[in-house]
RNA sequence: GGGCGCGUAGCUCAGCGGGAGAGCACUACGUUGACAUCGUAGGGGUCACUGGUUCGAUCCCAGUCGCGCCCACCA
């Protein structure tokens, strides 16, 4: 029995329970072992997150694909995991002992901090992947996975050595973009330029050879000048070129420093000479190499002043000089304001512009991050981008939509080295040791690096065979002797390795074997280079195959303003309260029907709110079935039914199922959402089950017991549509549809996708749309001569012939039910003072003498014979164009000849009721 | 500076070479034995603008205006 409403927050967990219990969504069940193989790896969102809208999203179009491949038959893998998230979480869990008022990571230090972290993993881990349950994700959760758990980690290690035997990593002391909050090196990727209003300063700086000379540079970030060891101008600029190789005499420093011609100074730019900071600017710091310019550091790790110690500010004989030490310790922007200040003074401040430009900005952060000298691991990812691009090219893996490939091909074919090693704690540390003379041994093991430091300074006489042998036996004396590295990696580097790390590799597991490369990725474009381009590019290194087939692009989910939802902003819609709400199908099928390629999206309630409508609709068509005793029938064979209704509606079932079918096959997931809605509320509820109510409640035995078996039987396959995007409801009707039908063999998760049999009917459809037309007509007459809703009246037909009067004996009991008609009778005349209307061959009228009101009737008849003349002139007027006639399709003219002749019919009828209506009155 | 995308009904969005669509909102009527989380009927759009291609353009091309995003080292 069928509750009178469905209740989502009762229903879902019932569901889950039983889809659980059977093991639904485990890869490689049995009974599939010989299916073809469909495999999704999830984007692992980060382990102490909540769901938010975006994943909700990204999580209901890999859902779709996996229900519907898995109904289609395959063993179907959709692997799940979470990732470690190494900056996000550290900086969750600082601001938590901050705001504990407990002591500071480093005051814990090392272990103590990261036991922290893990006690924060446990607690709130499960919260996300229960979200993800809530949601209907049909994951394979006896598989979930963590970037940081033993197998993930060894993988980790295991690529790392990998690479850098193959001279893909290295470490390297260059400029890096440096943090200065969150005190670690960040990739290129984590930088973000932001526009803000900032001032040029002009400075004059003096000739040493003659202070009444003065070249002029301009800069955003005056504090850096006093790091400046050049100026640079164009070699072609022939205002400065007689003072190149000259010096200036940086003031407050005192420095000499060089004016070198380099290209990079843009004569158009500023003065046309520009200061050269090496050690603070990756520009500068190119044209430093090249001149071989000192780099003069100015900053600590924090970004403050740091001039202490430092020779080039502890002597030298400039007035300023102690008033610039005095800066040593203060933060970069109000040593801008100092050194500003002390230029002014001295009249070597020209002037101040106002000046609109880029700051680059960490992130996470959100500081402007400062380009500082540091060692740091690089990947060179160049050789691996080459193969990543080449197996897009040759289609390996197809992008969809396919534009993104060129925003692809971009990044990787100007890609850099990617800096890799984070100065954090929580992550995985690099698997680097150093010997006390500095010598690096990457190993896979400690056990491995000690055995093989060993051998190495015993192989150089830095050691003696004895000695080595006795440290070998002492792991405190070894500890000290060979450090590791003290860094993690970059998050996105266990990320990259997540389509076959998660399987087993660098194990050979039958996993591995079946389920790589993987179908295809589901992911928004803003982790495209992130991670997308990084796990083919690693993908393609170990396995030497592509990480996935496709790679499906969805759009990024917006708040209604088209802004990105941000916690800041306070525009973040929850998903969690839609689910409370509204149910998890009506929330999923919004984010389907919503998911037209290309396009972003601004998610409204109001929308889901109409989803969630939908699924009531269902529910009740359900109800229906139900007590009309539409019961499922094992031997019920489609292709042999007799009533035209039932014929119809399987045929109109069978293009859904085509539709939405193909729609799925091509990610065209609004498409395939939009075709079940419109079947299933469209054709089956508003017309189908109309339709059959004077059926059931009639006299012919034969068609009402066809009719239930041919309700029951597109309910099922409407069930089955319906489950990818409305799993739980669909699942739930499913099984109280089995209480009263013969047994299902199981769960809907596992069922048939529904399969087109040939079922479309032309005739059928005909005599259906005929029918569906002439209620429809006689429902607007009605409504606009304001017949009241509960009245019946009588029909009558003018010129009708005899396959319309045999459809109207066929369908008679109908037509009147649903027309509210009394009778429905022949004539050779329209009867007086009757609205009339166009019924394909015949005229129809409705006998309303009295209740007719003439001049409403007149202006309804003259509109649409307005719109009639102006379709029959638009028509003439093309088929009277020779160019046309000439040059069009001939399917096209003749598809206008039959409108024309369609309308012109039409036109003579209403013609001739407003002639009836003229002399009525 | 380079690239991508978008401007279609009041709102949110589909469509994309030959008849302008959906949901929500709006108007009128309606408790007809599935459903008022509903039904029936209806109003509402020179498809941003200007040119071009074409027999034919909301759709293709070029340009203009407006909006958004991504990438980039510009003093």
């Amino acid at each position: 029995m069928i509750e009178k409403t469905f209740s989502p927050a009762d229903v879902e967990p019932r569901i889950s329970a039983a889809w659980e219990a059977a093991g639904a969504f485990r890869a490689g069940r049995q009974e599939r072992a010989a299916a073809a193989p469909y495999a999704i790896v999830i984007p692992p969102p980060n382990v102490t997150g909540s769901l938010h809208i975006g994943h909700a999203f990204n999580n209901t179009l890999q859902d779709v694909l996996c229900r519907f491949e898995r109904m289609r038959g395959k063993d179907v893998l959709w692997q799940p995991g979470t990732d470690h998230a190494g900056i996000a979480t550290q900086m969750v869990v600082e601001r938590q002992l901050t705001e504990a008022q407990q002591p500071d990571r480093r005051t814990l230090g090392r272990e103590e901090f990261l036991k922290r972290v893990w006690a924060w993993k446990e607690q709130s881990g499960g919260t996300i992947i229960n979200q993800l349950k809530r949601l209907g994700a049909s994951c394979d959760w006896s598989r979930e996975r963590f970037t940081m758990d033993e197998g993930l980690s060894k993988a980790v290690v295991e690529i790392f050595v990998r690479l850098h035997g193959a001279g893909l990593i290295y470490k390297d002391k260059r400029l890096v973009n440096w943090d200065p909050k969150l005190l670690t090196a960040i990739s290129d990727l984590e930088v973000q330029q932001i526009e803000v209003k900032g001032h040029l300063w002009y400075f004059d700086y003096p000739l040493a050879d003659d202070r009444t000379i003065k070249i002029t540079v301009a800069t955003t970030r005056p504090e850096t000048m006093l790091g400046d060891t050049a100026v640079a101008v164009h070699p072609d600029d022939e205002r400065w070129q007689a003072y190149v190789g000259r010096m200036v005499r940086l003031p407050l420093t005192g420095r000499l420093i060089p004016i070198v011609a380099d290209t990079y100074s843009d004569p158009e730019k500023g003065s046309g000479a520009v200061k050269i900071t090496p050690a603070h600017d990756f520009n500068d710091f190119e044209v430093g190499q090249r001149h071989g310019l000192p780099l003069v550091n100015v900053f600590d790790q924090e970004a403050r002043m740091f001039l202490k110690d430092n020779p080039d500010f502890t002597t030298g004989d400039d007035p300023d000089l102690h008033a610039v030490l005095a800066l040593h310790g203060l933060d970069r922007f109000s040593a801008r304001k100092q050194v500003v200040d002390m230029m002014e003074r001295r009249g070597l401040l020209q002037k101040i512009e106002a000046n609109q430009h880029t700051v680059p900005h960490g992130d996470r952060s959100g500081v402007p991050i400062e380009p500082w000298l540091t060692d740091q691991w690089y990947v060179d990812v160049k050789p691996l981008a080459e193969r990543a691009l080449q197996a897009v090219r040759d289609g390996r893996t197809r992008f969809v939509p396919e534009n993104w490939e060129r925003v692809f091909f971009d990044w990787l074919e100007n890609i850099q080295p990617w800096c890799v090693s984070r100065q954090l704690w929580w992550g995985h540390q690099i698997p680097a040791w150093y010997g006390p003379d500095g010598h690096v041994f990457v190993e896979r093991t400690e056990e491995e690096a000690y055995a093989k430091a060993l051998a190495h300074y015993v192989l150089n006489d830095i050691l003696g065979e004895f000695e080595a042998a006795e440290m070998a036996r002492d792991p405190e004396r070894m500890a000290a002797f060979l450090k590791r590295d003290e860094d993690v990696l970059d998050t996105w580097f266990s990320s990259a390795l997540w389509p076959y790390s998660t399987l087993g590799w660098p194990e050979k597991t039958p996993e591995l074997a079946k389920y790589y490369p993987t179908s295809c990725l589901v992911t928004a474009f803003d982790i495209l280079f992130f991670w997308v381009a990084r796990m083919m590019m690693t993908g393609l290194f170990v396995m030497d195959e592509v990480p996935f087939r496709n790679v499906y692009i969805h759009a990024l989910v917006r708040d209604e303003k088209g802004a990105k939802m941000s916690k800041s902003k306070g525009n973040v819609i929850d998903p969690l309260e839609l689910l409370d709400e509204y149910g998890a199908d009506a929330l999923r099928f919004t984010l389907a029907a919503m998911a037209a390629q290309g396009r972003d999206i601004r998610l409204s309630t109001a929308r889901v709110e109409g989803y969630r409508n939908f699924g009531t609709k269902i529910w009740n068509a359900a109800r229906f079935c139900e007590m009309n005793g539409c019961v499922r029938r094992t031997d019920f064979d489609p292709t042999r039914v007799a009533g035209t209704v039932n014929r119809w509606v399987l045929g109109e079932c069978e293009r859904a199922i085509v539709d939405v079918t193909s729609a799925i096959e091509s990610y065209r997931f609004n498409e395939a959402a939009g075709a079940a809605y419109r079947f299933v509320w469209g054709t089956f509820c508003d017309w189908y089950l109309e339709l059959t109510k004077p059926i059931l409640q009639g006299e012919d035995g034969a068609l009402k017991d066809e009719t239930r078996a041919t309700a029951a039987y597109v309910f099922d396959d409407i069930l089955a549509l319906l489950h990818p995007f409305m799993p739980f409801l669909t699942e739930e009707l499913w099984h109280l549809t089995d209480e009263t039908g013969p047994k299902r063999a199981g769960l809907l998760a596992l069922a048939s996708w529904p399969r087109a049999r040939d079922l479309v009917d032309p005739e059928a459809n005909d005599e259906m749309n005929w029918l569906v037309e002439l209620i429809q007509s006689i429902r607007s007459v009605r409504a606009e001569m304001n017949v009241p809703a509960g009245a019946q009246v009588p029909l009558v037909l003018v010129g009708a012939g005899a396959k319309m009067q045999a459809r109207l004996a066929t369908h008679l009991e109908t037509l009147k039910r649903l027309a509210r008609l009394s009778e429905v009778t022949l004539a050779d005349h329209a009867p007086k003072g009757s609205a009339r209307f166009v019924a394909g061959e015949a005229t129809a009228a409705l006998p309303l003498e009295g209740l007719i009101d003439l001049a409403a009737e007149k202006a309804r008849l003259g509109k649409e014979q307005a719109k009639l003349v102006d379709e029959i002139a638009r028509i003439d007027a093309k088929l009277g164009n020779a160019q046309f006639m000439a040059r069009a399709p001939e399917e096209v003219v003749e598809e206008q000849k039959d409108r024309r002749e369609a309308a012109e019919a039409r036109r003579v009828k209403i013609a001739e009721a407003l002639k009836a209506l003229a002399e009525a009155a």
